[in-house]
DNA sequence: TTATAAAATGACGCTTCGTCAAACTTTGAC
DNA sequence: GTCAAAGTTTGACGAAGCGTCATTTTATAA
């Protein structure tokens, strides 16, 4: 608690250029408004390219030797550089975690684009976000907790307050990007919306749904309560009933969402697809 | 990993006492097939109420000082018992926060008993189920993560076996207690089930729904996403759209379920309410 | 070239974790 | 009532992790 108030002056500026360093990733997508770009200097982009390596370490690490085999004296050790030099990156472990998240998410929304993007009715790039999200949850399996850890306290509590901000901020992002989704698919006639703020009930659904499934799911993967289920298909069959529940057009006995579910696998993340077998 | 595998035999015993002790509790509450209360020597009762009396302590430290505040050396130093002690009860500080999960998912388990007692039809009950888990994480906040900590491999990798063995076998209490209902639900026609299994996927679903839900409420509730919703209804709008989903009659739009909620709240779980405010 | 600001270093102090040999208590056999 | 065996408690201890900061090194720009 202490660390939070007394940021250092350098810690602050950290933070600024990660926010910088969100703005510019976002940016190299397809994000057409770009102000910033240019104002990054040769020592800003060292630290920013130092602070991806440092994950890509960590990353490896964890994947390694799992959640709690990942500690900041093993970073220091398995890093070229010292340990002062990665605690100016990472306020603390907690804070690490939180990049580590953040690192997920925007790997997420990367996905999430080109979900948007895939041929279909409304319904069915609703199912193909719900895919994208599954699908970092099992490519990197172990990393994808961390973005369940962060909304734990024990990262709250500690958790600089800059990293917190960005992965607030990414969420929002995502957020915003199915919210225009649901907003289509109320002017094509596919979902009738009783008001408009539904929207945004709508959204914190499907949220909360899939990120409960995939959590329980991960979790869980040898607990009775779970193996009982057809799991490759349980998220499917859940969000199906949730957007029944919405009368979300075509209805799920109207259209065979089994086989849109294989199809967004061949053809919207055939390589994410090829890269998991 | 060390430790899961290298169970001392006084450890072994722990577990078993602890298996001993949940079956007892379960019993005292209204189970009738009761073989093992009288096996229980007075020993093996000071050790179980020594274990409550631990958690009770753990828990206010918790509550006082937040999450990560929680350490094994202030639970030590504020019981009257030596880290030995301590250590004999709790494998790791995993194995305590699992420990408190268990406590907090029996204490659901009680709820969920009374709610579906509730009187109404099976889907007000199943509101009242929702309702229950809702009001343990309102009423015990910080240790309501426990139940999502120990989703995470964080605690998997180091709590022992004996303690997640119980955690699951709780949860499969519950789920036994929701296919229940689930069932009558279907023999009074209120719901049609395709095929027989499809309660398994009802009841995962249910718990997905409710367990997403919360766990985000829970930890965002000054993030933007969140904050633009009606907080109060979120949980019971996506468990209705859920339920709508699964034509779980009556429907939604049948009958006023906002009404039934508060009914809950006043019928069922009055004395839990109050304590709140 | 040099003054100044920024960044990197790693030894250090502190906290937390978990262990274990020794001291103590209970049990039950005689 | 005594005593040995079995079980339980204790707290000092070593190991490991965390995070800091005075000092050294590097970059910048005048």
């Amino acid at each position: 608690m202490t660390l939070r108030q007394t940021l250092t002056k350098r810690q602050r500026l950290r933070a600024a250029l990660a926010v910088v360093s969100m703005m510019q990733k976002c940016d190299s997508n397809d994000n057409p408004k770009c102000f910033i770009r240019k104002a990054l200097t040769k020592r800003e982009q060292n630290v920013i390219n130092r602070e991806l390596e440092l994950l890509d370490v960590a990353e490896k690490i964890m994947a390694h030797e799992g959640f709690s085999g990942l500690t900041m004296d093993k970073l220091v050790a398995a890093c070229d550089y010292s340990k002062g030099t990665v605690y100016n990156h990472f306020a603390n472990k907690e804070d690490l975690f939180c990049a580590l998240s953040i690192k997920g998410m925007k790997f997420i929304i990367s996905l999430v684009k080109r979900a948007l993007k895939m041929q279909g009715n409304s319904r069915e790039k609703c199912l193909a976000i719900v895919y994208a999200q599954q699908l970092h949850s099992q490519m990197h399996a172990t990393a994808s907790f961390c973005v369940l850890m962060v909304k734990t306290p024990a990262v709250l509590e500690r958790a600089s307050v800059g990293r917190i901000a960005i992965q607030r901020e990414l969420e929002m992002e995502i957020t915003l990007l199915v919210d225009e989704l649901i907003g289509q698919a109320a002017d094509c006639g596919d979902l009738t919306l009783n008001r408009r703020e539904e929207i945004n009930g709508i959204c914190f659904a499907l949220w909360s749904m899939s990120f409960g499934s995939s959590a329980i799911l991960a979790s869980a993967q040898d607990a009775e309560a779970v193996a009982r289920l057809d799991m490759f298909n349980a998220l499917l069959f859940n969000v199906n009933v949730l957007l029944d529940g919405f009368k979300w057009l075509p209805m799920s006995n109207e259209l065979d969402y089994q086989a849109t579910w294989l199809r967004i696998g061949k053809e919207v993340f055939a390589a994410e697809v090829a890269a998991l077998s």
